[in-house]
DNA sequence: CCGTAATTGCAACATTGTTGCATTTAAGCT
DNA sequence: AGCTTAAATGCAACAATGTTGCAATTACGG
């Protein structure tokens, strides 16, 4: 489903290198959205030392190529985990623990350029983000509610 | 359809000051995206001078009350021009010229929630973005190929 | 293993965004 | 209209994020 990132590189020309191996294996692990110093932190929390400029440069070519995703809700960079050929990329994004997931949704990226169409505009990409709670997140905060008011009569 | 932003403010109990509706003019008069600098240099150009901490502040404010919206796209604010109560808030950015336009889309914005909902998140709020070309753009584009070649005999 | 173009590192800089505090101002109240 | 006051703005100084040009390094082909 998803192509690997390094298959891609080398279609596309691109050499395969040491810096870039890490950004991309920094966002693999990673729930969250990061930003480029955020990248350049936690690598260096693993003695690996990387120009924040070359990171900036391999997320550009990433997010040029697609593997990578700039969230607008965070800020931060996240891997694209779905190999989506028609230029659709939707983020669930949880407020509270930051976590990111991609997600498909044919039927939707259907309407959506048909919509877009319709008012005379010309699609080539789209995205969506939808901010929210985590299941995990939501569980939690409903647990907490109950444990303030257990018999909810106020 | 648009509740007036000045409205907005006043019902929260917020001032209406000269500089909050500087920024929405300026807003209200643009087409494309608008970043905070962006801002201020539109308005010196008009004699008036805000400093650029009170246009963050504005901006963080507007946003929260949703009366305005970062594109990703762009990076800049644009002001929403449709009050959109479902938490959903839907633009198309032409890649050409920049134009940005906002649009409903109330099946859309109900599939999304279900689509998020069955994955087991708890969708708050919404929304997307298209980059394309708008029909101005397009047909421009395309006026041009035409001339490079007339009989397309290549 | 070598040559070379692509990539990275470095230094210096430009832009964007933030914080604390003094000053000003909008809006409610006589 | 003039007070009062909490909210909002301006200012200064700073912090973080991005960018550019060029020299040094490195991946990948032969």
């Amino acid at each position: 489903m998803v192509q690997d990132p390094i298959r891609v590189l080398q279609a596309q020309g691109y050499k395969v290198t040491k810096p870039r191996r890490q950004v991309l294996e920094i966002l693999e692990e990673a729930e969250e959205s990061l930003s480029p110093y955020d990248i350049q932190r936690l690598l260096r929390q693993q003695g690996k030392h990387l120009n924040h400029v070359t990171i900036y440069r391999i997320l550009d070519l990433f997010c040029s190529l697609n593997l990578v995703h700039r969230i607008l809700l965070s800020g931060g960079f996240v891997k694209c985990t779905l190999g989506n050929k028609e230029g659709c990329h939707r983020f669930m994004v949880c407020h509270h623990c930051g976590t990111t997931q991609e997600f498909v949704a044919q039927q939707l990226c259907l309407q959506e350029s048909k919509s877009t169409q319709n008012l005379g505009f010309h699609t080539e990409y789209h995205f969506s983000e939808s901010s929210g709670l985590c299941s995990n997140c939501y569980r939690k905060q409903h647990q907490k509610q109950e444990e303030a008011q257990p018999q909810s009569n106020r």
